[in-house]
DNA sequence: CTGAAAGCGCTAACAG
DNA sequence: CTGTTAGCGCTTTCAG
């Protein structure tokens, strides 16, 4: 027998009310099927004892928590904090609760969340996943997933349209008379950065630019630092122009070749990826390619819900939302 | 009867490896006390079919939920960052799961979040609480809440020494020969803006300076801006030194200063608080309060914890963690 | 519309 | 060490 803290059960609202304890029941969980006058004493009674649902015990018999899950790899990266407010709007909507889990870019770390989490939660919004992607379709099994910034074939998932923003970036770096831009590389586990080399690749080849990779580097203002050093020893090599896997590389880069005594845009140009509210701050302010995040959170929270809701027409591809390029003052025409 | 959606449960398990369900439930609750042969075959089984332990069946049978609440307000602010790591530190090391949330600076859903939170966690960390300390009190009647931050008399809490580090600003400007410096205040419900201004007015009476105050703005890059229009405004008033509420409102307020043509620090000397990694982002880095943030919101989770363990020996008064002054470039001697 | 009763999956006495 | 037996608090048939 569990000896449970005694807190206000249906039980005494019940017998404080009069009535029989599947009406308190009633009354909280289908309001409509109880008489307004009874339901009304209830609730009085309720709120005057402090009677508070308890969800575990709610969850236990619905096998419904009410809650969401959103996982990311890193909460530093401000590319998710609007992503996490879509995704919180569009849970409270439909009043789930969001419940946020960092796994700071390890794919253990986020086999382990997943694990607690997929028991605890009804869905899952899984963004910057550095796992296989056997592993997520495995997870999708028990648990609604959403897959965000990535394709899983067989997982419903919501992307950007990276080739439109990677294409513009080119074409923008194209325009200023650019002909060999550097690519630096992301975490290798992650898919945007595949997918953001390959654009670069494609679209360089269609605008006649000479596309090198260097890297990988880590997602931060300091990999940004690490990539700056191996772009300056590259010498000759190293073009006019550098494409960073994100927003905080970028910076780094920045600052490491001002520091070095580097001109930019004047030496290099250097375009960002997520228009994160630094890329306002720096100076000079960065050209980077900016997604609807907030929009990603929400759609991918929503999909998840109606995935809930028994909705059973899985869309057949990714869910794509548009790119832009924001273009800044870290962008400039060639200028050697 | 509820009808759940079938999942494998310990019954399943039970028969499968030929014991009775108390055995596989030991198994997992109390792995000590079954035979260890027993325990392996149990788990092996259980493994086999899939087994996942229900956490709300086992929440309601026990009434822990083994999850931890860290609300905040704002999830964007970057100081939360190193907080909330250090709260799921804490929390792993005792098996505990973290859930976030973000409050959004609004009292209104603080309250509506917590009442949803203390329901489902076994613990909540409250920071950057916009409530009154009555109703922060009642909360923590209901479920063990540890406020960081703010002192709330008869709830623990963990705040950090700003009397020192806003000691530490002021004879550092002083040294500067500043001797006229603006606060620019936070938000009006805040209460280490509070401590924040009575510290500088005491530190300034002390070392003859003479301190105003402007505002309140809001915490954000943007309320900076709109402070150094204030600032701006004020003409002859306005003093050769400002501390700004937070890092984010002296970034703002250093860009806007810079913008309308002034100088940093020639013209002012700027202080934030926070050490966020936007300060050393920014032209001219900045010169900024920092608290050991990792350390509070290990305690503050710590703390919790040691509460939900039974530990009667409430602390007498909040937890008091060191501050210190980073002196970057955005202040220099006085100029005029 | 309301009451009675049978669980949801797990834990915790209590015997043996 | 293991089996038996009551529940934890809530929902949901099923009667009335």
């Amino acid at each position: 027998m569990g000896r449970a803290s005694r807190s206000v059960t249906i039980y005494d609202v019940a017998k404080a009310a009069g009535v029989a304890p599947s009406t308190v029941s009633r009354t909280f969980s289908r309001p409509g099927r109880v008489n307004v006058e009874t339901g009304d004493r209830i609730r009085a009674v309720a709120e005057e004892l402090g009677y508070r649902t308890n969800p575990q015990a709610r969850a236990l018999s619905t096998t419904r928590t009410w809650m969401l899950a959103v996982v990311l790899a890193d909460l530093t990266n401000p590319g998710f904090f609007d992503l996490v407010r879509g995704a919180e709007a569009a849970a409270a909507a439909a009043d789930y609760t969001l419940m946020l889990a960092e796994t700071q870019e390890s794919a253990e770390r986020e086999q382990e969340v997943l694990h607690r989490a997929s028991a605890g939660v009804d869905g899952i919004v899984l963004t910057g996943s550095r796992m296989t992607s056997g592993a997520i379709r495995q997870v999708a099994k028990v648990c609604p997933v959403v897959v965000v910034n990535r394709d899983v074939p067989g997982v419903p998932s919501v992307i950007t349209d990276i080739a439109h923003g990677i294409r513009a970036a080119a074409e923008h770096l194209r325009s200023g008379g650019h002909r060999e831009v550097t690519y630096l590389a992301g975490p290798e586990a992650s898919w945007p950065d595949g997918m953001r080399w390959r654009c670069l690749r494609a679209a360089g080849a269609d605008l006649r630019m000479r596309i090198r990779r260097l890297g990988p580097f880590p997602p931060t203002v300091n990999g940004g630092v690490q990539a700056a050093a191996a772009w300056i020893d590259q010498k000759e090599l190293r073009g006019t122009a550098v494409v960073a896997y994100n927003d905080l590389q970028a910076i780094g880069f920045i600052r490491a070749v001002l520091r070095a005594g580097g001109q930019v845009p004047g030496d290099v140009s250097v375009i960002g990826y997520d228009n994160t509210t630094a890329a306002e701050l720096i100076t000079p302010e960065l050209t980077t390619v900016a997604a609807p995040m907030h929009s990603i959170g929400a759609t991918a929270a929503r999909h998840v819900l109606s995935v809930l809701s028994g909705s059973r027409n899985a869309p057949p591809g990714p869910m794509v939302l548009p790119t832009r390029l924001v273009v800044r003052g870290s962008t400039g025409p060639r200028n050697k």
